[in-house]
Parts: structure tokens; C-alpha cells; sequence
RNA sequence: GGCCCGGUGGUCAAGAGGCCUAAGACACCGCCCUUUCACGGCGGUAACACGGGUUCGAAUCCCGUCCGGGUCACCA
């Protein structure tokens, strides 16, 4: 045995199997040419983030555009920001948004798939083993340092204005003998093991980044930690154990990742194994005071994806969005393609924008508008019930108190060809829908300045006295066509704008005072509807009521 | 500060040296259609960060400046 292999022993004693172990038993998928794998990788420290969807959606639809794989591995190396049920928020999450996971945790804590454990804590031999491959060859090394000491050297690097890290001269351990480790140890001193890394500053690596494109770096220099104190590995060492195991072909992830690609792609050729392709995603961000910054999970509540489930945002629409932003050709896709799934569109990295894009709500509740406008009733009314349900008992409880009158409202304008574009998320509805129910209704008798109080009133009495609750369109504008020109309105909008100095006005504004009395408001779907599903009771009571309140 | 990445209308973006008098979408405004409200159609306001090159020609290539973002842990 050599000094390394003697100090290899002394490290990690209890570690038998060699790397071909593993190399072994995780042998190459059987996939087709061209087919990707992907993952992602999130540690359980909190809610489903709106960037950890964004890149979950990247990459499930990367897998399934090239007939890959994608799944999930969990990354729990840091026990002390783990928190409780996060690993379920965040699997669940994703599957609540549509996003479907081949392999790694699928559901809830439900694991599947032949190249696990896929979760880091429970890995914590395969990485030892090929640490202690690489202490026996000298690429490696234990490091006794404290935190205080580091502190130390990083204050003094900056006080020359130095580079920081652990590096060259400033790797106090990195020629440590097997004595000297050996004596640390039996005083009982903690440690951590090292890269010894062949790096200098002065070499330029270069690598192509499926989403930026070319970017070159300086070489790593720095002796980064591998294995922590506890023997759990960092990141940057499991990213390249496990992505290696596990065969993945692409790494796309967030662009904060982009400065430690050349520890990665270092680690990848010590360890002798084949880089996969690296795509760096651009946050989400948003606006703030005028300045653009990334969309922050303490600061902002469109950062918790739970938000938008909140706000009744459909799960669908928000990935349509996402998709918007991640590809910039999707929009024309849609255009052509108006009821296909996205899944089914050709993504493409290099379509993703390089630099981050503004979350934009505008846009949301637009393409929400444009999907919502095309359920039937009986989805909206599937969909509006569960999500008041969860987050508005109240309202739940008056859209189910007589299902078949919900449903008819919600059939007005819907199940047609040219349907409305009204609603964009649940939260909307309580307050769109309020005047069919009088426990939400509050009248308004507010007239446009072009209608006196006294014509309104006279054409309301007027039309109360030929209301038939069973007219049907045509008759039932008929009337207020007919009652027109008794008090000095146009029938036909034609005729008064040939000569609106004859007229008060026309029958299109004798519409609006029976929108008003009979709704509140001056915005609202077909009246005639409207009137039908209201019944005459409520019509005549309401008619009423506006005569005496203009 | 070092190292990276980026900068086209309010927002998302197309754009790979001449097709750019710069597309499209959202938002906003106007008009038209219309038996109400919508839907739809048409149109409008509005942009290549700045300065130098290279070139017959630059939004596109190069350099610098400025601005924005990321990163410099025994966090991921």
C-alpha cells in the first residue's frame, strides 16, 4: 500500500466496494438515438418554487419531445434546511401542474426506477467510494481546517485584494502527509475532504451551453470540498456522481449555476466519466421599484406556485404561460395549433430566452382567458366548485346549493361557438357572477349621463308590462325596440346615428338601464340569458326596484 | 471587487451583414361589425443602451463605456 492508499484507509475505512461496484449496477439506459434524460434535482428546504416548475417543465419537456426520460432525484444534503413534507409539496406540485415523472420520486414519496436510491442522504456510500477512489490517486485529500481559520484566510485574501477560496497557496492541507492526518484524527479533529485540483487559473475552458451558447471560463483552481464533515457529499460532487450513474444526458438548470460548471466539468474528467450537456435556464423575474431582479421566494407570493392555486389560476394555463416564456416560438405554435396539449409541441432549447424574462400577469390572465373560454360549462363548473371548495367555503357552498342553476349560469355565452373570454381564474368569478345570487348581490342604480333618470324609469314601467320571461332573443329585443320611440328613442342605432339630434337615444341604450336594473352593472353576458335563468320573480323584483331607486 | 452572462417598444419577443422604412403577442388607445353584452376584424402610440471601429452596407461582427443579472460556503 502507498502513503495514498494508506491515508484512503484511514479516511473511510469502512468503505469496501470499489467504483466498478456501482459503474455495474447502474448500467446504460436503453434508449433510441437522440432520446434525453433529464432531471431535476430539488432539495426539500420549502414550498414548490415557481423557478424549480419552471425548470421542472424545461426538462419534462425535453424528455418527452426526444422520447427521453425524465426524473427526480433529491437532493437532501443539507439536513439543517431540510423541512418537514417538503419532499411530497414539491413532487405532489409538480404532478398537480401536469408535469409527469418517469422515474425517481413519482408521487408523494413513492419511488421508482433501477438507478436509485434517488434521494442524497441515502447515497452517502456510493459518493464515499469514489472519494476514496481518488484519495488512492492522490486527488484528494483530507482538510483539518475550521471555520474560524477559513474566515481567517478569506479576510486576508480580501484585505490584498486577492481572489478568495481555497486555492494554491491558501490550501493549507493540500500536501498533507498520512502522518500528519493521521495524527489530527486520533486527537479527534473533524474534517473534510478536498479536491486536489490539477486547475490553474491561467487556462481557459470552454463549453457549449444549450441555451447560451459559448461560454468560456477559467479553468477551477480550487481545492472545493467534496465531502462534508458528516460524510455527506456537496453539491457539486453528487451532481457529478449521480448524473453520471444515472446517465443523464442533459443538466438544465438555473443560470446560478453557471459559474461552478468548471468545478463540474473538471470533476467529470478526474472521475473519468462522460460531461452530460449543460443548459442554463434564466430566472423569472420581476419588476421591483423599477428594477428587474429575480422573482424571490420571501419576498414575493407569485414565487410559491401554491399561489397561483390560490388565486384559481387552472394548472393548465399557468404551464401554457411558463411555456410562453421558456419558448419563444410556442405562441405561433398555439396559434396553429389552438387545442393541442403543449406536450405535443417540438421544444427546443435554443428557442429559450437568454436573458431572464419579467413575470407578466397580464399575460397570464390573458392566455387563462383564451383556455378557460374554451371549457364547456360543465368544466368550469367541475373546476370553479373544487377550487372554491378548497379556498372560498362560502362560495362553495352557494354554487352547489342548486347545482342545475349554477350550471345554467354558467352555460350563458359558454357552450357556443364564439364563446366569451371572461373569466381567467376562479378567484374572479364570486364577484362576475355575484348578481345571480342574492346573498352576493348589491344593486346599482347608476345610469350612464346620456339616460335621464325619468326615461329610464318610463321605459322600465313600459317594459315591465310586456316582460315574458319565455322570450327568446329575438322577441325579447323586439320589445325594447318597440318600446323606443315612445319616449323619444331610436329603434334602430342606425337611425339615430344618422341623426342623433332627433333622438334621446337608441334601443342599444334602453339595453343598458335593463342591464343596470336587472344586474347592477353595464358589462355583463347576453341579458336575454341572463333574464331567463333569473326567472320572472326575480326579474319583476328587480325591475321594481330600480323604478323606485333611479 | 474578481469571474461569468445579458441589454430590440410598458412587458414577452422575431431578428444569424443588405429582405429592417425592425415581425408578432400582451397591455393601452381609436375605429368597424353588431338587436344588448361579448366575440371578431381593422388601425394607432411605442424599441435596436451609448461611443468608437470593421464593411460599399450593422439591430446583427469587434472594442470600450454605462446599465442590469448571477456567482465567489462544510447551501443547494
Amino acid at each position: 500500500m502507498n502513503k495514498y492508499e494508506m491515508l484512503a484507509e484511514l479516511l473511510l475505512p469502512d468503505i469496501k466496494n470499489l467504483p466498478d461496484y456501482y459503474e455495474n449496477l447502474y448500467p446504460a439506459r436503453n434508449l433510441p438515438e437522440g432520446a434525453r434524460v433529464t432531471r431535476i434535482a430539488p432539495s426539500p428546504t420549502g414550498y414548490l418554487h415557481l423557478g424549480t416548475l419552471f425548470a421542472a417543465l424545461v426538462n419534462r419537456i425535453t424528455a418527452t419531445s426526444t422520447g427521453g426520460v425524465f426524473y427526480t432525484r433529491i437532493e437532501d444534503t443539507d439536513k439543517k434546511r431540510e423541512i418537514e413534507g417538503g419532499i411530497e409539496d414539491i413532487i405532489d406540485g409538480l404532478n398537480r401542474f401536469g408535469i409527469t415523472i418517469d422515474e425517481g420520486f413519482v408521487s408523494g414519496t413513492n419511488e421508482s426506477g433501477i438507478y436509485g436510491p434517488y434521494q442524497q442522504s441515502r447515497r452517502a456510500e456510493i459518493y464515499q467510494t469514489y472519494v476514496k477512489e481518488l484519495i488512492k490517486q492522490g486527488l484528494a485529500y483530507p482538510c483539518f481546517c475550521t471555520a474560524e481559520e477559513l474566515e481567517a484566510t478569506r479576510n486576508e485574501q480580501e484585505a490584498q485584494k486577492l481572489r478568495t477560496g481555497y486555492y494554491g497557496k491558501f490550501a493549507k492541507h493540500r500536501d498533507i502527509t498520512f502522518e500528519e492526518a493521521k495524527a489530527l484524527i486520533d486527537e479527534g479533529k473533524p474534517f473534510v475532504i478536498r479536491l486536489k485540483s490539477p486547475g490553474s487559473e491561467e487556462n481557459k475552458i470552454i463549453f457549449e451551453d444549450t441555451v447560451k451558447g459559448k461560454i468560456e471560463m477559467p479553468e477551477n483552481d480550487e481545492d472545493f470540498v467534496l465531502l462534508k464533515s458528516d460524510g455527506i457529499p456537496t453539491y457539486h460532487f453528487a451532481h457529478a456522481v449521480d448524473d453520471h450513474l444515472m446517465h443523464t444526458t442533459h443538466v438544465l438548470r438555473g443560470d446560478e449555476w453557471i459559474s461552478s460548471v468548471p468545478k463540474h466539468i473538471q470533476l467529470f474528467k478526474i472521475l473519468g466519466f462522460k460531461p452530460p450537456k449543460y443548459g442554463h435556464i434564466s430566472p423569472i423575474m420581476k419588476l421591483d421599484n423599477g428594477a428587474k431582479r429575480k422573482i424571490s421566494k420571501r419576498k414575493d407570493p407569485e414565487a410559491a406556485v401554491h399561489f397561483f392555486a390560490e388565486q384559481g389560476y387552472d394548472s393548465e394555463c399557468v404551464i401554457n404561460y411558463l411555456m410562453t416564456v421558456a419558448a419563444s416560438d410556442f405562441e405561433d405554435w398555439r396559434r396553429a395549433n389552438p387545442d393541442a396539449s403543449y406536450k405535443e409541441f417540438k421544444f427546443n432549447l435554443k428557442k429559450m430566452s437568454v436573458s431572464g424574462a419579467l413575470f407578466d400577469e397580464n399575460k397570464l390572465l390573458d392566455v387563462s382567458k383564451n383556455m378557460v373560454a374554451k371549457l364547456s360549462s360543465s368544466e368550469v363548473y367541475e373546476k370553479l366548485t373544487a377550487w372554491a371548495k378548497e379556498f372560498d367555503s362560502e362560495f362553495y357552498a352557494l354554487l352547489t346549493k342548486n347545482p342545475d342553476y349554477t350550471k345554467a349560469v354558467l352555460a350563458i355565452d359558454r357552450d357556443v361557438p364564439k364563446p366569451r373570454k371572461d373569466i381567467a381564474k376562479w378567484s374572479e368569478a364570486k364577484d362576475y357572477f355575484s348578481y345571480f345570487y342574492d346573498e352576493l348581490y348589491t344593486p346599482c342604480y347608476e345610469l350612464p349621463e346620456n339616460i335621464e333618470k325619468a326615461d329610464a324609469k318610463a321605459f322600465l314601467e313600459s317594459y315591465k308590462n310586456v316582460y315574458s320571461p319565455e322570450d327568446e332573443r329575438q322577441d325579447w329585443f323586439d320589445k325594447i325596440k318597440a318600446i323606443a320611440p315612445e319616449i323619444g328613442f331610436a329603434s334602430e342605432t342606425k337611425e339615430y346615428k344618422a341623426n342623433p339630434d332627433n333622438y334621446k337615444g337608441h334601443a342599444g341604450d334602453l339595453s343598458t338601464v335593463l342591464r343596470i336594473a336587472i344586474t347592477g352593472r353595464r358589462n355583463t353576458p347576453d341579458l336575454c340569458s341572463i333574464m331567463q335563468v333569473l326567472g320572472k320573480y326575480e326579474c319583476i323584483k328587480r325591475i321594481d326596484s330600480a323604478i323606485s331607486n333611479f
